[in-house]
Parts: structure tokens; sequence; C-alpha cells
DNA sequence: AAAATTAAATGATATTTATCATACTTAAAA
DNA sequence: TTTTAAGTATGATAAATATCATTTAATTTT
């Protein structure tokens, strides 16, 4: 199995802190996974002992809804990580992550996280960053879902998604995901996210090719972020 | 100038697992403030360099949109703290916390929070649980302002205040909002709000005594917002 | 206390968004 | 390949919500 040391992932997130025998321990005690597409890496309401490491694929974040609709909440890609909230609170998962595409993880035990923890304050005040981050990112999406109509959204989660996958060899947003989970991501019907999609093409703003969506017109887009 | 450590306030937050050495260096280099109604503790964007400790008095903690709105995040009484977030991820404040009723403030400066985060494990995961917190509630807001209708929103909005300020002598939910800050808080028109509250009094469900909201029937309110 | 301002309430109407129905397309299964 | 199912697209309509206008009530200022 290869070595946490080698691994790339290891210096886009809050693991790069880590000493160098830190990372040897979590070579030792790591497990890999293989998450096949449509399967769940976290149960929401589900207990965790440990931390997700993703190596490669995509997920999304989704939380079932008094009403029974799936709200996506965040994206997750290679070099994130999983689970930590959890561990530091010491209390359940909040959310599903739900694979987008096979995916390649590394879960590494608890105990090993909340060594660290101890022993690495800079490794510990990453993690707290990381939350910390979130925390004002998910202010930020509340006050985006209360006020901005449904087209606003839409342009918004559409930069946003560019931003967080990138763009394949076509020049199309690296993820695919069906109208129905665009429609659960801004909060809305999957009719109206097709209808808006279909518009947004029709201007010119934005090209469908499938399932695949190629952002033409950025700065119109972010101008109807913003109401424009 | 009280102490820190008679004060009761740190009872009901992350300053309860302080020792009395720790309580006694925030006593000396603490300050107090008052904040008039409608005056600003923290701004978005600015930069702050301690940590906030409410005695008294109720505020709002708001964002305001690209589209000018202003929306309500979440509400702080006594015994809340702010500004932590701040500190831990060493960024600007990401919200505005404005003062609904005058309001007496304890600020403890940066350095002895960060003293006690490396010195007392413990206070610094309280600090951590906080935010954890926080941030699994914002992930709920975001799944009912992208999938609930506005009444639902408003019934589950009621309910939450009832729950965080308590109710009065006559029974009333002990804080005074406007209508229009009750709009900015579950993200409609402020006519809609005042419709919909119009509706659940109609209805037997809520009373309104000026600009006093009394719950009647806590049951069909939380049914309403979940929908039925 | 009177005047002026701000907030609350309500009707009329326009706009946005959801729902239902149906056709078409693509992908998966037999 | 044929069949079946799932996803996408679009029209018609209903429901939810916003906007504008006006009145009334409460609060603040003079």
């Amino acid at each position: 199995m290869s070595k946490c040391g080698q691994c790339i992932m290891k210096r886009f997130n809050a693991l790069k802190t880590l000493t160098h025998e830190e990372l040897e321990r979590f070579s030792e005690h790591k497990t890999s996974l293989l998450i096949k597409k449509g399967e769940n890496l976290m149960t929401e309401g589900n207990s965790i002992n440990g931390l997700y490491c993703i190596r490669d694929g995509k997920c999304k974040l989704t939380k079932l809804n008094t009403n029974g609709k799936e709200q996506i909440i965040k994206f997750i890609k290679g070099g994130d990580i999983l689970g930590h909230r959890s561990i530091l609170s010491d209390e359940p998962v909040g959310l599903n992550a739900t694979a987008l595409e096979d995916m390649h993880v590394c879960f590494i035990p608890k105990g090993d996280i909340l060594d660290s923890i101890r022993d690495n304050p800079q490794f510990s005040l990453n993690l707290i960053r990381n939350i910390s981050l979130q925390l004002s990112q998910a202010n930020t999406s509340i006050s985006q879902m209360a006020q901005k109509p449904v087209k606003d959204r839409l342009a918004e989660t559409l930069l946003n998604l560019e931003d967080i996958f990138g763009i394949d060899n076509e020049g199309c947003i690296d993820v695919v995901l069906t109208r129905e989970e665009i429609a659960n991501t801004i909060g809305t019907a999957t009719e109206s996210a097709i209808r808006l999609l279909s518009n947004l093409k029709k201007d010119g703003v934005i090209d469908l090719i499938g399932k695949k969506i190629k952002i033409i017109n950025k700065n119109m887009l972010k101008n109807l972020s913003e109401g424009y």
C-alpha cells in the first residue's frame, strides 16, 4: 500500500503540516477504500471513527430535509478531507457524502488524528481554519438561498462548480451532475432548473452538451448571479 | 470593575473550562462596553483583536447581500461569545453584530485568549465544538431556506426565537423585532411576513400584541414548520 | 400636544416558481 | 437488438411570493 508521506494529496489539505513521523504512523494504520458511484462514504446521523482523505473522485454532501427533499450543501473533490468536524466535536456526521463517480479514499483512524491534534498545534489549527472557512461559506450560502431568486442562484452555482472542478478538454465544467442534482443544489424544482438552463443557452451564456455544461460568458453569469 | 471569576456568564459558555488563574488574567485585561440599541459590536469585513463575552442584551448577526438586502443569520444573547471564529482562523469578521437592545459586553484581548488556547486543550476544544455546532446549524439553515416555503420558514423561526429568548411575563417571545427583521430572518418581503403573521393570528396559532408575539399552539406551529 | 416620521396592515396586481401533463432522448436491462 | 426505464425538455396552468399603492397605527421630533 502506498505511503501517506508520498501521497501528493497531503500537499493540498490540513495534513500538510504533519511531520514525517506522523505521516508514517498514518501510513501504517490507514486503510484504502474504493467508493463506487452512488455509494455513501458517510451517512447523516451515523457516527464515524476516523478521517477520510479523498485521493480522487468527486462526491456531494447532502442533507435530507424534513419534507423529504435532498439538499446539496457542498461538493468535495480529491485533496479534500471529510469527517474532521465529527471527530473534533465528537458528534455524529451531519451530512451524507455520496460519490458522484468512483472514488479512492484513505481512512485514518480517529486515534491517530487525535494524537496529532494533541501533539501538533499547527495541524489542529489547520483543522479549525478549515471548519471556520466552511462556516463562513455556509453563512454566505444561507444569505443567497434566502434572498436571491432561482435564476441568480443558478448562475452563482455554475460559477462555483467551475471554480471547484475546473474545466475539461472541451471547456466544459468538469463534473457530471443530473439536472435534478443541480436543482437540489440551488433549491428549486427540477423542471425549473432545466428551463433556466435552456434560457441561459438560448441567451448564449452557456452551452449544454449532453449533461455537460460549458460557460461561454462568465461575466454575464457573474452579473446574473448579482441580479443584473 | 467586576471579576470574570465571579461573572455568572462564565458558566454558560466555552469559558467555563478556564482555570481560576486564567480568569484572573482575563479580569485584569478585559474592558467592559455598553453597546446601545442599533449600534454595531462587530462589522463585516473588519478585523478584531479579541473575544466578546455578552453579559446581557441581545443582538442580531447579519450579512449584507450583493443585492443590498440584509439577511439575519443568527441571534445572540447573554452568555454567548462572539469573535472566536475570527481569532481562531485569523480572518476578518464575517458578520455584523447589531444590538437589538442595550448590551453589556466584556472584551478580552486576543493575546489572553490565544494563551488559554495553547495552555488549556479543553478550552480550545470547547471553542471548536462551538464553531462545529454553528456549522451544523448553518447547514440545516441552508437546507430549510432552499427547500421550504416562506410559511414553513416563518413557523420554524418563531419556534426558534422562543427557544433562544424564552418568554416574558405575558407569555410572549422575549425579544422585540420589527416585521422587517422577521422578514430578513426568513428571507422574504416585509409585507409577506406581515401577511403570514396575520394569517397565523387569524388561525389562532399565535397572538400579536404590538410588536410582541405569543405562541398559542406550539404543536400547530411545529406541524406548519414541517409542511403540514 | 401637534406635526412629522416610521412601522404595520391590507388590497390589487405582477412576477416568480411549482406542479402536472406529455413528448422526446438517452442510457440501461432483458 | 428490443424493451424498459430514467433523464431531459417543454407547454399549460396553478400556487406562492413580490411589488406597488394606500390606509391606519405607533413612535419620535419639534
